[in-house]
DNA sequence: AATGAATGAGAGTTCATTCAT
DNA sequence: TATGAATGAACTCTCATTCAT
């Protein structure tokens, strides 16, 4: 009753979700090949194959649009992430498996990537959010692992950030810029110097 | 007589080149308030209390200032490292000063620090650059380390990688977000964590 | 659906054309005021009564308005001559149907004549372009008339250029600067001179 | 006592004289080159290799050396054209000897003689000035061969200008734009055209 | 639900001209 | 007499957004 025109994602009909959907993707790849700024509506609804007037049917702005692809996005790598690790039986192997789920990740949503990195500039705000909670992830991770043993006593926030930062930057160095899998060299030394680091023994 | 559209930084009168600096300073503090999309040419001309046109006698575009600032912050920043990491005796010791440089660098200039973060929109290449320049004095570091056999042998790029990463993430957590220095139990957490991933014993 | 910003002439709607139309108009009417360098895209707007970025809507520039203004001039304008000199018998009662269907033209559509002037400064191809297109016309018409034994053999193409330029500088000088028509003793004069020089007898 | 900032061509010291010929000749080549609205004031100050300011000290804006371009043009121009018809005995001859040297003068001059093309464009009435005064030349020396019973009676102001026209295209057409001498066939097709068409006989 | 024509605020940039030195 | 640094008005063009259909 309130909104009358859409936007609302509760009462779209199925044509409805689709034209969103359609926008939705449109828009990923569109600011992930020219970046937020350069990016322009209509280059989205052209992809999107839609009319201009479409795209404000279903998010109030530009930018509305680029906070919800960082949002999904964030809760879908957090989800898979989570789900990967699980299938782990140490520590150890989990935070392996967690890196591992993040850098398929890269490789195979290379504009999402670029989209949350944009950030910095598009939205601190959101920029901040969105690291805070994949630090909180690896938090709860590592606070497990001390509590059971596996990894020694340490400022773990620190840590958490630490286990972020170099899943980041492998992923953005050999993944996202040169679009291959992380090399196992490269992945073992990661692995080795962060275990060494952490584990108790 | 013959030059008179500036842009060359040679050749300019002292005058010439204070309004040079009042711009190069003013586009600093505007682009790492504003973000270099949101912030105009008259932001800054305003900034530094010159004339709109004042601006295309010392710089090509808005693009330009941005380059120089990126280039001339990557080159003090590198030199700023280097000088500190002079003063220690071991390599562990050096890399701790390095830190250190780091960290109040970006204090002493969040501005320049978030303008580099802000290139990975406006210019790919030229954040590549940076990281990777950034990237080599690391591993220069390393492998002396290595020579010398205080750090063990192992891939040194992703090393080196991973050292840059935690500095960078730590930076901005800790020194760009809050605005404060890296607290001790932070920076000695960090640094254990990566001096028994790459000591010898 | 697809196409949303135009400039393409085809898939126009009926208020797209009119649009349009309206904003050539108004680009004919200030370009001959004003001259080509004079007139601002915002005069163009104001005359036409529509929003300045509706100007980028249909034309993809100044020029190309420009352009397009000369090309369907040229064209108009030599068409509207063609048509008058089939009415004629001999190729000497052609020659001056077409002086006056010129002349008229010119008393006609000033603006446009001026226009035309303009690409010598504005596009000095275009220029070359529409002279030799219309000198093209008159050799036509010259070659045939001395097939037919009509005039003299002579040297064709500087015939025809000094037919037209006899033209064009009449058209100037009586038609355009004065907004009358070229008396009769001039029109005389004029064609006297000309046929006494390439009739055969 | 009244013209402080100099501009008076008079109490001009010798030095003085000799800047303001080089700003006048850079502007000649550099209106020549790129028009005169694509040219600015500072590639003329390049091109004499003065200063910016010193262009302003020798002419009040860039309009009046236009301007003085323009006259001093005309005033060559036509006093080369008069030199060269006093050799003539008949004054076929000398209109001849006058077509000869207009051709010769825009062949050596070509940049003045764009110059005064876009005259058109940069200021009509200098244009019609500019024209009229070119016209009243060959009227001239046409009503004396009509006095004299060489040439019949006519509109002679017409005649003139039809002259006049014929000059100005080939001119334009084959040593404007070819960059070379009118071709004798051309010369001689066009003399002969307009000889039939204004001698007595 | 879908469209695309219309819009105007605001961007980056140019350049004729001024003026202190 | 010569200079070039400084200026701001004016330009062309872009684009997120609105709205009538």
């Amino acid at each position: 009753m309130l909104e009358n025109t859409i936007k609302d994602i509760q009462n779209l009909s199925k044509k409805g979700l689709e034209t969103r959907a359609k926008i939705l993707n449109a828009a990923e790849k569109v600011f992930g090949e020219k970046g937020y700024y350069e990016a322009s509506v209509v280059n989205i609804t052209q992809e999107a194959e839609v009319g201009q007037g479409t795209f404000y049917n279903y998010f109030e702005s530009k930018k509305h649009v680029y906070d919800e692809l960082i949002q999904q996005y964030s809760r879908e790598l957090r989800i898979t992430i989570k789900e990967e690790m699980k299938k782990a039986i140490t520590h150890e192997e989990a935070q392996r498996y967690g890196f591992k789920a993040f850098f398929n990740w890269v490789k195979d949503h290379p504009a999402l990537y670029s989209i949350v990195q944009q950030a910095v500039v598009v939205d601190q705000e959101l920029y901040r959010w969105y690291y805070n909670k994949l630090a909180s992830g690896f938090l709860k991770s590592l606070s497990q692992g001390v509590q059971e043993g596996e990894f020694r006593e340490t400022h773990l926030e620190t840590v958490a950030y630490c286990l972020m930062s170099i899943g980041q930057f492998l992923g953005m160095r050999w993944v996202f810029w040169e679009g291959q899998d992380v090399p196992d060299e490269v992945f073992d030394a990661a692995m080795t110097l962060v275990f060494k680091g952490i584990k108790k023994h």
